[in-house]
DNA sequence: CAAAGAGTTTGCTCTAGCGCAAAGTTTTGA
DNA sequence: TCAAAACTTTGCGCTAGAGCAAACTCTTTG
């Protein structure tokens, strides 16, 4: 395995607080690794043996239901940490981390978190940031599932998405990972049929371009007024 | 005022990690204050001046939507530490926390966060828990929003409340501070005609008692079981 | 003790969106 | 190259539950 550059990763937001030495540092202790779409990369309720760091591709976090049911809980965009366990005082992974778009991603053995924590206060302090905004948006996600309708709901899970990884394209931005009409309606709570319909119609009406698992919105802002009803 | 008894609140979590001494100096620098019902302890936007811990009361978590409805994020009980803004990386409150039965609250200004997490390691642990802990909650929300029917969100968030602060009574286990039927339309994404009607069916076949702002789980089995669907 | 206010119940109507079914399209892989 | 598998589209009927309206009951307060 070559060794990693530290100067290309610095401005990445868990290293954000730190200087080169304590980045290299930490960067000395990780183990790089290429997965394959469809690879799992941890599952609920196994040991967390270890916490992740994305640098490129997209995760997806999946919670089974009790009726075998999956759903979405959230998308990785690269540059976040994820798996940490630690940092929630739990001992097992909370959900499972499946790889959306080839990945390559950092990993740290578990007992490494409260070394770093305690000796760099400025990865502590990033990784709180991380949790909370993970808090933060799940808290808009329920206020969006209690409040607004499935329109608007598709709307902003789309929002979302582009602003997390979308890619410029001739025709506007694009979803940067394969997503199925399937993915899409177990983000926000519904069903395929009505993400496919609902898709078509915004599709006519050239908000949004779509073939096979690639979604590319034309007009982001007009996207954005549809979610905000 | 007088001084506060370490010895009754070793046992809570954020305390259960820490010697008497520790517990003894964080004590030391909190201020304690009672607060009728209906108080508000700190609006969501504000700077987070303070943290705060419930020593014996019902706090209740809103969020206010964009089009001014109110919305029920979670519910404190005793025991619980809250607005620890620092925890999650933010500087202001990302919510707005209201007094929904009379409460006894202790509070520190928020640089003693640091103080704390930095001096007492079990002080970190326990908090990442509650952290934790609220995660999973707003996870589980989720999951119950985009798959279970009003029904059982409702019997979900009884059975919630009711372990959460649940009073022994002669007729089952009580909810142990006032809630409207609206709260619970708010805490479940629907609305309070919904929840009226249910209430009064699940009265009919004697699994809740219910007067005004008052619900009494009389079978709290038979609610779980309508809960999992 | 009246009168206002806050919370609850119930009836009725209407529709968003689910469930089911079936056919079309693209991709995979043997 | 031809199935089979994976994904998508569309149609249709149906119902959970929202929205609206109105009456009822308990609580507070002047």
């Amino acid at each position: 395995m070559h060794r990693l550059d530290e100067s290309l990763l610095m401005s990445l937001p868990p290293f954000s607080l730190l200087d080169r030495p304590q980045v290299r540092a930490i960067l000395d202790r990780a183990t790089s690794r290429r997965y394959d779409i469809g690879a799992t990369v941890f599952q609920e309720g196994h040991d967390a043996e270890q916490f992740f760091l994305l640098l490129d591709g997209t995760i997806r976090v999946v919670k089974i239901t009790a009726d075998g049911e999956q759903i979405t809980s959230l998308h990785i965009p690269p540059g976040q940490l994820f798996g940490f366990a630690k940092a929630i005082g739990r001992t097992t992974y909370p959900a499972t981390a499946m790889v959306a778009s080839e990945s390559v991603i950092l990993s740290w053995a578990t007992p490494l978190w409260d070394t770093f924590i305690t000796e760099y206060p400025g990865f502590a302090q990033a990784s709180a940031k991380t949790v909370g905004s993970r808090l933060t948006e799940l808290n808009s996600r329920i206020i969006d599932m209690s409040t607004q309708h499935v329109e608007q709901r598709v709307a902003r899970a789309l929002s979302r998405l582009v602003s997390q990884s979308g890619q410029r394209t001739a025709d506007g931005i694009e979803i940067g990972f394969p997503i199925t009409r399937q993915d899409v309606s177990e983000m926000t709570g519904t069903t395929l049929h009505t993400v496919s319909r609902l898709l078509s119609s915004w599709e006519k009406n050239g908000l949004i371009k779509s073939k096979r698992k690639k979604i590319t919105i034309c007009d982001p802002h007009r996207l954005t007024l549809l979610g905000e009803g």
